[in-house]
DNA sequence: CACATTAACTAGCGAGCGCTATAGAATAGT
DNA sequence: ACTATTCTATAGCGCTCGCTAGTTAATGTG
């Protein structure tokens, strides 16, 4: 809108300041991160930040926003739409998970799950839960959409085997959080991986094993 | 130790209080849970609960400890014990944890996760933390003792197959919690079990559906 | 009965919480 | 230079937190 900006111009970094706020309530959880410590993480004066934000929950939302539009955060839907199966999407999804969630420039786990399991704010344990909710439904749609396809089997379950894997994922985020390394949670993903295949197939289970 | 006590008698059963205060950890968590709250729910005043147990973290402790040692919080020591091979006490224990996870008559989930995700105070995350660390050793010793004893392949990966197992639980907890109904964490449960039998056999998967 | 002992109740402390009134500093327009 | 505008810094508000001093109530014992 305007190029010249009138008063004394800001001595931060909006999207800067949001990504610090993130990791900070990614690392802490919503209470746990006072305003205090945003002030101290931001580097800014408690009213620059009610003045540039609104209020403490006006920034998670903000930096919550900009998660959700980030790469971080759409890595199940990109693999949703450019895996040619969900058997294909799914296992990509636990992989780039097991990576993702041990990546050492961010906090362990899965942001959703880390900051939604331990917030007590209504408005923030609804608004992760939603999240939450609508990846399970866009699991769930891809699997539909490949029994529909004829990909997989007409018996096939979808909301099963979405949540299954919606799970598997919780359980990587929470393992991650209690130092499980990277290349554990990519053996976990491999027999979850293959568990997904196995059942969206028909379930049998051919006993070759020894 | 004494039959008869001197003074004026207490006015609350030591035992009831404590499940009343599990709950309400269980429920809201450790931190979200005030002296209080827990006065309220307790049905005494803040002095009669700091001269009974001490301070909230040794109530909290006192809770704990006796649900370790309830039927809830032994049920995988128990299926691991009283099961022939390890595959078939995973399948019990998922199977335990969909009905105990969603137990009309207590908090929803797990409570070591629950209230363990959610505690910012340091003792009470560890200690939460080593509770979780010691259901996935007692589980990856039983894989273990399978592999030993040759029912299980040399080949197996103890340490995987437990971490699959404990993340399916945690994820079964969070969806639990989410507002899953039973049915569907059975059919969750279900679908784990198959994809843990399968990398137990050996990871082959016997392609034969439709 | 009086007394010692133990528990419960009222009231309130210090600390940290989210948040803000007020005053000062840094810029652009005239 | 002067004003208007916008951001920043100090200080502190009301509230809830975990916790406790001081007092009153209820029991067993002599």
């Amino acid at each position: 809108m305007a190029t010249k900006q009138r008063g004394r111009p800001r001595s931060f970094d909006r999207d800067e300041a949001l990504e610090k706020a993130l990791y900070a309530f990614w690392q802490h959880g919503y209470e746990a991160t006072s305003v205090a410590d945003l002030t101290r993480v931001l580097g800014i004066g408690a009213p620059s930040l009610y003045a540039a934000f609104g209020d403490k929950k006006a920034l998670f939302d903000a930096a919550v926003e900009s998660y959700t539009t980030s790469d971080n955060g759409t890595f199940i839907d990109r693999a949703l739409a450019e895996e040619p199966t969900a058997v294909a999407a799914f296992t990509r999804i636990l992989r780039e998970a097991a990576v993702g969630y041990t990546a050492p420039d961010r906090p362990r786990g899965c942001m959703v799950l880390s900051v939604g399991v331990s917030a007590t704010t209504p408005e923030v344990v609804t608004k992760m839960r939603e999240l939450r909710a609508m990846n399970l439904a866009v699991m769930t749609a891809r699997v539909q959409a490949d029994v529909t396809a004829g990909v997989l089997p007409p018996g096939t379950d979808p909301e099963k085997l979405a949540s299954y894997a919606g799970a598997v994922l919780q359980g990587m985020s929470t393992q991650a959080r209690d130092g499980a390394d990277r290349e554990l949670l990519l053996r976990v993903a491999e027999v979850a991986a293959a568990g997904f295949a196995v059942s969206a197939a028909g379930g049998q289970v051919g006993a070759s094993g020894a």
